[in-house]
DNA sequence: TGCTTAGTTCGGTTTTTTCCGAACTAAAGC
DNA sequence: GCTTTAGTTCGGAAAAAACCGAACTAAGCA
């Protein structure tokens, strides 16, 4: 708990860092990505509920709500210390192994979208033949592309998980 | 121009899902995805700003906007027809490369983000020395990942561009 | 020169999102 | 049983985003 005064200044100069960049990118509120970001900087260790209050200066029905939907979404979860009533907020456990998953589970959506988009414009080209104006190549392309990406996301993610296996065995 | 009624009907019904997908997607707003998805759906053809007004049922105001800043943001450009005051917009060409290169960037600054977040951590466990709560491995993970899905992709990249290359050649 | 078409600008309304405060519950400790 | 701690609920204020209408410009043409 020794912590500097600078180290402090340059967590809370991440924490607002991280938070706008997680504020677009995973499309959280703002003190959402804050308190998200907070817990990333504190690790393990985890930050109890009025911890995050006072350090974001928020409010406990905020935090509160924030804290709930993160958990709901799978990002946070928290951990308890026998005789102490205090939850301990943390990024859930795999989170990494989350993160590729809703990058592959996105791009499968993209895939649908790209394979309907296709369904509909030959609908029409066979209203309008010799049309040929309506880019099926684009489509085509793309789901290539995104069958491609996922092979290769998905080839990742067994590494990780293997590599993973391994470090709990040589614990 | 003779779409039957039915097609009409399925246009404007994959012009509201394919919108509301990107409105997620894409950080788009409502009525910027609408206009998105319509030229998507339309193909080489284009719509014109009065077209878009009256099937999105919106205001001229509105529509111009968000054409406007779909624009800027490199999504739709439009041509012209000689002796023809309106404006033709459509989907920008070479989206494709582009929504890879968005892909990209956007890890890079995702790797970036890491980096400093590492460092971050590493000054914390200089002056807190034997603590290892901070999971590095994570970011480290992280950062591999991204490095190599970065890679795929420009692979992927590379070799849509040979295509579209002989493409071209051979039409 | 006046009229029409195509698009633009700007002030303001509506809607949605984000956040807060005050009152409340539930469990542990004295 | 009363107090403290830790968290929860809910009604609504504040801020931000999305959208609109009316007035305007600029170019072509009658």
């Amino acid at each position: 708990m020794s912590k500097s005064n600078t180290l402090e200044k340059k967590k809370a100069a991440l924490i607002e860092k991280l938070g706008v960049h997680m504020e677009s990118q995973d499309q959280l509120a703002p003190l959402a990505a804050r308190i998200y970001a907070s817990l990333i900087l504190t690790g393990k260790g985890g930050q109890t509920f009025d911890e995050l209050v006072s350090q974001l200066k928020a409010s406990k029905s905020t935090v509160h709500t924030h804290l709930n939907s993160l958990q709901t979404q799978g990002r946070v979860s928290y951990f308890t210390k026998t005789g102490d009533r205090k939850r301990y907020f943390i990024v859930a456990p795999n989170r990494l192994i989350n993160v590729i998953d809703e990058m592959t589970n996105n791009w499968n959506r993209q895939k649908e979208m790209h394979l309907e988009i296709l369904e509909y414009k030959s609908a029409v080209n066979k209203e309008n033949p010799g049309d040929a104006s309506l880019e099926l190549d684009f489509h085509k392309d793309y789901l290539v592309f995104l069958e491609e990406a996922g092979e290769a996301i998905r080839k990742l993610k067994v590494n990780i998980i293997q590599k993973q296996e391994k470090n709990e065995i040589s614990q």
